[in-house]
Parts: structure tokens; sequence; C-alpha cells
DNA sequence: GTAGTGTTTTGAACACGTTCAAAGCCCCGG
DNA sequence: CCGGGGCTTTGAACGTGTTCAAAACACTAC
């Protein structure tokens, strides 16, 4: 039966990010994953080929609470660097509870080949919904780039949050403040270059930047 | 007697050395490494206290081979872009034997508290030992940044180059061609965009971007 | 020489991720 | 009811990274 599946399926995935939370990522093991969803640590390969696997609950969650939290923070605001800085910030809330453990997760997504890397086929889905949502960023600000550099600009963002990402990975500040700084100092710069990009000294460089964008993606 | 140690310890990480580039980093297992070496595998853990610390012998060389290739291919040339893509397609020619492997290192350096990641402390001679690297292109090029942003250079560089390697650990093609492309394109950006920071209007933005690294640093 | 002390070396033992042959379960056609 | 074919589930077994108490060794002081 199909909804006996999913609930094993979810049990599993369920006393993964509790145990995840308890001890980490390297303090669960596949044993103790097994024991706490009642089922056997075979059981628990055959929905989940590896313990990597398992990271996948964690990821789309923090997904889905990330875009809750950056929407409402962003509305009403039509200022590009209030719109990126709220949904920056609105990321490091979400990935609090996770800050700990977190590191061992990212490291291996950027595991080249893994399928949780943000640049393998596989996420290709999940990354779509993350550009898209810089694509909202950008849409309720009163902003006016260059038109080919706009065409660009999510995609751009989304990178720029990645990097953020990279940084919070290795900010052991109380409370990510270090992370956070980099986004309030990041953010201003950001905006600024996109407001000049229309400017005659600088499109040949807008160009060029898109050009290398288009040409990475074949 | 300490000569002894070294020459275990050598033996040890020579081995590593080999059976890396034989069987990649996963495929190698403490026990092959301590028989061809010709230790028991206690022994192996008395000099390094993880798997992942003999990695630190792959990096140490692809730094130094780094460097032999790089003085050369830049030296001649005056103009920063120039330079600076010789350095950089000297890094990837010589991590080209690693290629396949690599990624599995870098993931290892990736992961926060790591002593081999580049932002740790214990990398901190290392660190100095790259960043000086792109000092030595800067100095040997005739460019004129502005002041305040010149002292910050070196770093902001070395950066790039890190964002360049984390793209080459994903990147499939052969000879690692999309880098290389990467690398040729983004080259004439930073070096227009180093030639334009002596302009008024991007005086403020370059301000931005020193303050932060500043703040960064602490 | 011998005893004492610190360093190096050993290999069995442990805990973990992962695999796999076998068993259990479910449902359908006869 | 029976039999068979696919899902699911099991837990013992394998290979791995890592630890540790004990042994071997090197040196010094007497």
């Amino acid at each position: 039966m199909t909804t006996a599946r999913r609930s094993t399926r979810d049990a599993i995935v369920g006393a993964a990010l509790e145990l995840f939370r308890e001890r980490g990522f390297d303090g669960t093991t596949m044993r103790a994953v097994a024991d706490r969803a009642g089922v056997s640590v075979g059981n628990a390969y055959y929905y989940f080929s590896s313990k990597d696997e398992l990271v996948q609950g964690f990821y789309d969650q923090l997904v889905a609470e990330h875009r809750a939290l950056a929407l409402p923070a962003m509305a009403g605001h039509t200022d590009l660097g209030e719109r990126l800085g709220a949904t920056l910030h609105a990321w490091i809330t979400a990935a609090e509870p996770y800050r700990e453990f977190a590191g061992r997760f990212f490291a291996v997504a950027a595991q080249p080949g893994n399928p949780l890397s943000p640049f393998s086929p596989d996420a290709g889905p999940a990354r779509a919904a993350a550009v898209e949502l810089y694509q909202e960023v950008l849409a309720g600000s009163r902003v006016d780039p260059d038109p080919e550099l706009a065409r660009e600009l999510p995609e751009l963002l989304w990178l720029q949050h990645l990097g953020i990402v990279l940084f919070w990975v290795h900010d052991r500040s109380p409370h990510a403040a270090r992370t956070r700084l980099l986004v309030d100092r990041t953010v201003p710069i950001v905006a600024r270059l996109v407001r000049l990009s229309r400017l005659p000294v600088l499109r040949p460089l807008g160009r060029q930047v898109v050009d290398l964008v288009r040409a990475l993606r074949e």
C-alpha cells in the first residue's frame, strides 16, 4: 500500500531530523535513526540509499521556512537594498536552529556529484525555486537596471546568496553576527552596482558579466 | 631519533599520495596506506590523527607546484589581466592530475572547523603565502588602483581564486575547459574594475568594499 | 651493565555506514 | 482456498576509520 510506504518514509525522515537537531549529523547513527523510527537499519536503507540522502529532509524544510519568512519581511519595501537585506536576514533567521551542524550538511552538499549540490542536475527544480525568489525580490523593487543585466540578475543575486551561505557556514560568532554584518555591508554595494549599471562607463562591464553568465550556462 | 621520525612520516604521506592518485580518496584505506608505507595502522594514526589530515600532503604539493608554474608564466607581462590570467591558468594546470578526486579533498577542507579550511586559524600561514602570490601579481603590473583599495586587493584577488577553485571542483568538462572559460571572462572584468576604481563615481563603491573587508577581519 | 623514562610501534577491538540473502506481507487470478 | 509474484522488512555480516593498552625501542644516568 502506498500510504504505508509514505508513513514509513516519513517516520524515518522525522526521526533523522530530530536526531540531527539533538546530536548533530556525525553524532547520529543510522541505527539510532532506525530505532527511533521503529524500523530496522536495512529498512532505512530501502528508502534512503545513504545517510547523506537523509539531509534532503532538512534542506526542504529550510527552503520552505525561508520563503515563509522572506515574503512578509520584504512586503511593503520597494528599495532593492531593503528587500535584498530582508531576504538574506530571513535566511539567517530560518537557518539559526541548525547552525551547529549545518556545516556538515553543506559540506556534504558541496561534494561534486552529490545530488544535493546546488549545481547538480538533480537540484534543478530546487535551484529554479531559489532563483525565482530573487526574481520576486527584484520585481517588487523600483529599480531600473540595464535591461540586459536585468535578465541575469535573479541568478546573480542567488549566487550572492550562496556566497553568504558559504560565509555563514564558517561563521562562529554568536547569533551569526558576522554574517549579518556581511549582509548589511554587501547589500548596499550590490544595490549601488545595479543602480550604476545604466551608466555609460559601466555598460561594457555589465555586458561582460552578462556574457560570462550566459557562456557558462552553455 | 628525529630523522627516523621524519622518514616514517614521509613514508606514510608518500604512500598516501600514491594511493590517492591510484584509487582516489574514498578508494584508499588507512590499512592500505599503512601497508604500502610498511608500518602498522596504529602507527599511521600516531603521525596523522585522521585520514583527512593526510590530505595536507596533497595540499602542500599543489601550492608548491602552482607557485613554480605561476611565477615564470607571468614574468615579462605587465598587464594586470595577463598576469592574473597566467596565475589562474597555472593553478588549473597544476591541479589537473588530481582532478578526479580533488573534489573530495576540497569538500573535506570546506568543512568548518577543519584545519585544512582556508579560513581556519591553522591555515593562517598557508593563506598568507597564497595572498602573497597575488601581491606579486599586482606588484609586477603597471596598474594604479585607488590607494585604499590597493591595500586590500591581494586578499580580494585571492578570494577570486577561491571562487574559481570552487567552480573547478564542480566542473566536469574535459580539460576543465569551462573553468578556463570562466577565468578568461572573469579576469578582464576584474582588471577593468581595478582600473575604474579611481573614477569619482566609483570611489564610494570602492570604499564600501574596503570597509567590508576590514570589518570582517575584525 | 641496569634501571628508568620518554618515544615509537603494534594489532586486536570497537563503532559505524552499508550490503544482501532471506523472510514476511499483500494482493490477485484461478 | 491456493499459489505465485512483487513490494517491504529484517538482522547478521562486511569493510572501514579510529582507539588503546601493551610491547618494543632509544637514551640517559648511575
